[in-house]
DNA sequence: GTCTATACACCGATAGAC
DNA sequence: GTCTATCGGTGTATAGAC
C-alpha cells in the first residue's frame, strides 16, 4: 500500500544501497541532536565513514536527505499503528482501537528514536520548501488518528466538551513528546504503555469510586 | 526572589534598553521559527532594525543572546504559576493547587509564545556550554511541579499506579506541546484551560458513572 | 562509487570612525 | 550607541581523477 519512498536516486526500485541507509542513520542522529541548519554535510559523511563530495552520488541535495529522514520517521510509526489496529477483531470498540493505536504509536516513536524525534524536533524549523513536500505524509497520519477520535466521539465512547481535533492534538503531542524523557532502564516498553494509555483514558487523579 | 537577568552589559541594574529588548524579542522569534543555528546576527540586526555590528553593544555573544531568550521563557511561566499558586487560599488541595499550575503555565505559555516556543523547540539542539548554563533554571521550575505532584501522590489525590516523576513528564509535556497548536480564534483561553485541565485530571474517556 | 580539490557565499566577531 | 568595513573560518555544492 503506497510506495516507500519516492526520491531514489537513478536505479529503478526501492532497494536501498547500504551506504545510503548508513548517511540517513547518521543523518537522523544528528539533525535530532544538533537541528538541520547546524548539522554540516562534512559531519554526516565522517560519521557515516565517507567524504563528503560522496554524499551527492546518494543524495541530489541536504534537502532530501532532510526529507528522506523525515518520512522514515512518519512510516515507522504509522505502520505499527495500523499494524496494531488491523489485528483487532472486526468489532472492536473505538476504545480499544485507540488503546491498540496508542501502542503502535509509542512502539514506532520510541524504537526509531533518531528519525522520530528529528522530526518532533526539527519540523517547524526547516525550509519552507522541505514542509510542503512532507506535508502530505504527515497529513495522512493525523487523518487516521482523526477518524478514530471522531468515531469515538460518535460512540459515546469519548468525553463530549472538548472537539475530536482538541483532544487528538493533545493526545498525540503528549505521546510525541516521551520520546524526549522516555528511559527504557525503568521498565518495560508494555509497562510503559499501559501506564500512559490508563492516564490518558482516564486522567491523573485518583478515582474517587473504586 | 532571586535576580533577573544577570547577565546585563555594562550598567549595574536590570532595566533593560528598549534596543535590547527588541532584540531579544526578534531573536525568541527567529529561534522559534528558524532555529538557533540557522538565524544569523544579521537577521536579527535587520528585524530590530539595527545593523549587525551594532548587536555586539548590547550583548557579548549570540549565545549569550540565546540564554537570555531561554531563562526569558521559563520565568514568564514560572511567574504566572506562582502567582497563582500563591492565591489559593492557605490550606488548599493538591488537586486545586496543580489546577491552579496549569491554568498559569498555560498561560504565561501561550502569551509568551516566542520565547517559550524558543525554549522548547530549541533546548535540545543548543550547545553544551548553553545547556549547561541554562540547566538550572529549568531544574527549579521542574521542581516546584515535582514537589505539586509528589504532595498530591502522597495525599492519595493521584493516580498511585505511575510515579509522581512520570506523571510530571507526561502532563508538563502535553501542556507544553500546545505552544504548537493552540489556535486562540477557537474560543477563549479561559475555556481552553478548562478543558485541558479536565483531560488531565479526568482523561479523555467518557464516564461511565454520571 | 568514492575520492581530492576547490568555487562561491555567508557566518560570527572585531576594529575604529562618528 | 550605531555605523562601515573586513578578517578568518566554514558552509553547500560541483568538477573531474581514479
Amino acid at each position: 500500500m503506497a510506495s516507500k519512498s519516492p526520491s531514489s536516486h537513478p536505479t529503478l526500485n526501492e532497494a536501498e544501497s547500504a551506504t545510503r541507509e548508513r548517511i540517513l542513520l547518521e543523518a537522523a542522529r544528528l539533525f535530532r541532536h544538533h537541528g538541520y541548519a547546524a548539522t554540516t554535510l562534512r559531519e554526516i559523511a565522517d560519521a557515516a565513514h565517507i567524504k563528503a563530495g560522496s554524499i551527492y552520488y546518494h543524495f541530489a541535495s541536504k534537502e532530501e536527505i532532510l526529507g528522506d529522514v523525515l518520512d522514515k520517521g512518519i512510516q515507522a510509526v504509522s505502520d505499527a499503528v495500523r499494524e496494531r489496529i488491523e489485528a483487532l477483531p472486526a468489532g472492536a470498540s473505538f476504545r480499544d482501537r485507540i488503546a491498540a493505536g496508542i501502542e503502535g504509536h509509542l512502539w514506532g516513536l520510541l524504537h526509531n528514536g533518531d528519525f522520530t524525534s528529528a522530526n518532533i524536533r526539527i519540523y517547524g524549523q526547516i525550509p519552507t520548501s522541505a514542509k510542503n513536500r512532507h506535508r502530505v505524509v504527515r497529513r495522512a497520519y493525523a487523518d487516521l488518528w482523526d477518524r478514530l477520535f471522531e468515531g469515538a466521539m460518535a460512540s459515546g465512547e469519548l468525553r463530549s466538551d472538548s472537539s475530536a481535533g482538541v483532544i487528538r492534538l493533545f493526545v498525540l503531542g503528549a505521546l510525541n513528546w516521551t520520546v524526549e524523557w522516555y528511559n527504557p532502564q525503568r521498565g518495560s516498553f508494555q509497562d510503559f504503555s499501559r501506564q500512559l494509555t490508563e492516564i490518558v483514558f482516564n486522567g491523573v487523579l485518583a478515582r474517587e469510586t473504586a
